[in-house]
DNA sequence: CGCCCGCGTTGACCTATGTCAACGGAGCAG
DNA sequence: CTGCTCCGTTGACATAGGTCAACGCGGGCG
């Protein structure tokens, strides 16, 4: 199944499957010439993940990083009791599985059907010597991811559930017109469990919420679990706190 | 002032002060070789901050990066009403600064008596292309503490205030040992508001909780706001959720 | 075709933590 | 010495959001 898919998608691209990569420029391989693309086309694998699939766990060793190229990823950490804590969705052009431990650091798992390209840790590493552009994209990357994560810290310290609602909206909204979707009616593929366990409150709450939101006309809810932000300035207001 | 505090310390250390310096395997300093220091010395000043003093404010540009070599500081955004959640206390060795955009992401306030080395961040990034140890080292940086902050979402987004502070005791006690300091009575040199602020909690709940560990005898307050862990397989089991 | 089962929603109620207020001690300034 | 002011603590009370429970819908499977 999977040497299948992943030769169906190399047949797709040509003979060098990353130079026709529709993410490419969203991620680390954008920082690299076509002669360098060749080095990271001869390491890479790709994968397929099914809603569910666990693409690996928290305190596994970490032998391999990711791309996902198609779907979205959840990565979360867990409590002993069960309680979770998403710390991220990840869509095409997202990078995972860089850690400095021999571990990884938490769970990822699909939250629908996820294409990934997948590279053996070791040998991208030695890639990285040989090309000190991909080093600085990645710790270009790694640096934005800090300044997110500090948002998400902001939001889950101090904000109400209507601000954490609105600010999650928005930066799907954002985050789609980042990867060149458009960015309207803007697509949940993940459960509101899911989004209880990303901004820290629960399901109820959340559905609370977002009725609360149609309400008052701020967003209002599609079929296929499309929401449309029908009031962006009043949703951004309310993101802040104002 | 700030000029003589400069001089002083460089008279420490001698010619090359960042040879002598008793934090440099801490951080990016640690991967450069004797001749390599030399460059980071050329373009390096020191700074002095005391409590309550401004380093730099959220949105400004961020034109320097710096090296905490003494004493603590703490980083913080805040909401337009006044809501501030505090991302992180930076200690002897801890690096800030670093932005991809022209723009500080938040504001470093220093909480008591505060001793940096400071880094034109052009310069800096200059240097950056000649040693590609020190990208390494600060792409190893940026992955660690991007563990740390997803630890941290876990924490607001999940834990119970008694959990919050068990956590953030250990963490203390860690990052002390790491830094070859003595990790059981352990000092907090900020307050139960800044506390509060980071644990996503009052001063008031902060407190409260402080006394209830007192009580069931996990920790002990002593002078000189140094804290006694008393039962630290209890507060490990705490911090935990178990 | 009809039955589950997972998901989302809503309601009633509960509680951890926030809010507001008072107070005592330590350190600093006059 | 004396009186602020800041900090930490404690108490009484309020509330946002959690918990528990019920229900309806839609899609996949038998």
């Amino acid at each position: 199944m999977l040497p299948e898919a992943s030769s169906a998608a190399a047949g797709r691209r040509g003979c060098s499957p990353c130079a026709a990569c529709t993410v490419r420029n969203l991620t680390v391989c954008g920082s690299l010439e076509a002669e360098e693309l060749h080095h990271l086309a001869a390491i890479v694998s790709n994968q397929e993940l099914h809603s569910g699939q666990v693409l690996f766990n928290e305190s596994e060793p970490a032998d391999h990083v990711f791309n996902v190229t198609a779907g979205t990823i959840k990565v979360y950490k867990l409590l002993a009791d069960g309680r979770c804590q998403i710390t991220g969705f990840l869509f095409p052009g997202d990078f995972l599985g860089l850690a400095n431990e021999e571990n990884y650091a938490y769970t990822a798992e699909a939250v629908n059907t996820v294409m990934l390209c997948r590279f053996p840790r070791r040998k991208l590493e030695g890639l990285l010597v040989q090309f000190p552009h991909m080093e600085k994209r990645l710790l270009g990357m790694a640096t934005h991811e800090l300044a997110a994560a500090q948002e998400q810290m902001l939001l889950l310290g101090r904000k109400t559930a209507k601000e954490r609602i609105a600010s999650f909206l928005l930066m799907l909204s954002r985050n789609a017109a980042r990867r060149g979707q458009r960015d309207n009616p803007i697509s949940l593929p993940m459960t509101r469990a899911d989004i209880g366990d990303y901004l820290g409150l629960t399901t109820e709450t959340v559905s609370r919420t977002f009725t609360q939101l149609k309400k008052t006309g701020a967003i209002a809810l599609q079929a296929n679990s499309q929401v449309e932000i029908a009031d962006p300035d009043e949703l951004v207001a309310m993101a802040d706190g104002l």
